[in-house]
DNA sequence: TTGCTAATTCGCACAATGTGAAGATTGGGA
DNA sequence: TCCCAATCTTCACATTGTGCGAATTAGCAA
């Protein structure tokens, strides 16, 4: 995802506005490693802007997302979460806090694939599911860690 | 997916009672290659079953998924799926229709993953999307192909 | 700086997909 | 045949979004 700055520009470009509620997500969203939900989102933005809606927050980023600036992803942990990166990349959760890194794939044109007759693939996914390195020893004591604070992780 | 016959026995053996309505659906989910929903698996039992409730057929499924008889899977077309296969596979979804076929990789030990750091990983789920060769003809004249009729695809 | 207007925001209703709980029903062993 | 735990059905409710319309506002033009 571009900069908070660029984006703007692209945005008034293209004769979108540039709000205030924009702006925000635009900062919450850039170099954000945390693979938030829109809820998520909507709770950090919400310290900031208190009164934005959830309403707002879903639109914009549904509107960054069609605009190839992130990527809207199904984890198969409930909700819809959103990453800024772009690049090839996919994804590892964690079961117990459902926490999301990125993965790098590479050598996958090594691959053997069955079972695709006719398919004109256009995206491939791959999604690893394990326990992360901090509740892997937290499991010594408890099932389950309380998920991480930073969840909303903004970087920038 | 074991046989009607063969869950039966399993089910009793547990002290599970074997109901007509979880008979119906050991049969329609018996080599089922449709990947079909709780809903449209409800549509089908309905038929053969007029007063089936979809909470039955809800509960059902999730006991047989605890069972390790099929697998739930969420493909990012909103409601789960389930799959009676059980070998290790992937899937291959139709974006314009969401009919879903199984997909075999292999050679997976070749591939070269950063970013793993640490997580202790116990599933790996490969998911291709693309457009059926089905769609891929239709789509000289509509964009959207109606979804297959025998959508519950009972192969028993 | 002021106005104008289309874009945006907000709030609410509603849709889709499940799950929890409770009373009525029933499978299957004794 | 009886009995009771297991099951089924129904209904309420939770979660995650989307559609719509009235009120507000960004940003251009004068």
């Amino acid at each position: 995802m571009r900069s908070p700055a660029e984006l703007t520009e692209m945005f008034r470009a293209n004769g979108l506005k540039v709000t205030p509620q924009r702006q925000l997500i635009f900062r919450l969203m850039h170099g954000n490693e945390a693979h938030p939900t829109a809820e998520a989102l909507f709770h950090s933005a919400s310290e900031l802007m208190p009164g934005i809606s959830l309403r707002t927050v879903y639109q914009t980023l549904a509107d960054l997302a069609s605009m190839g600036e992130l990527r809207s992803l199904d984890l198969g942990t409930g909700a819809s979460r959103f990453d800024p990166n772009t690049d090839d990349h996919h994804h590892v959760v964690c079961e117990q806090c459902g926490d999301v890194r990125d993965v790098y794939v590479s050598g996958s044109d090594a691959l053997r694939i069955e079972g695709l007759d006719g398919f004109a693939v256009d995206s491939t996914a791959i999604l690893f599911n394990g326990v992360c390195p901090r509740c892997a020893a937290g499991s010594r004591r408890s099932t389950t860690n309380p998920p991480t604070n930073n969840a909303q992780g903004v970087m920038s």
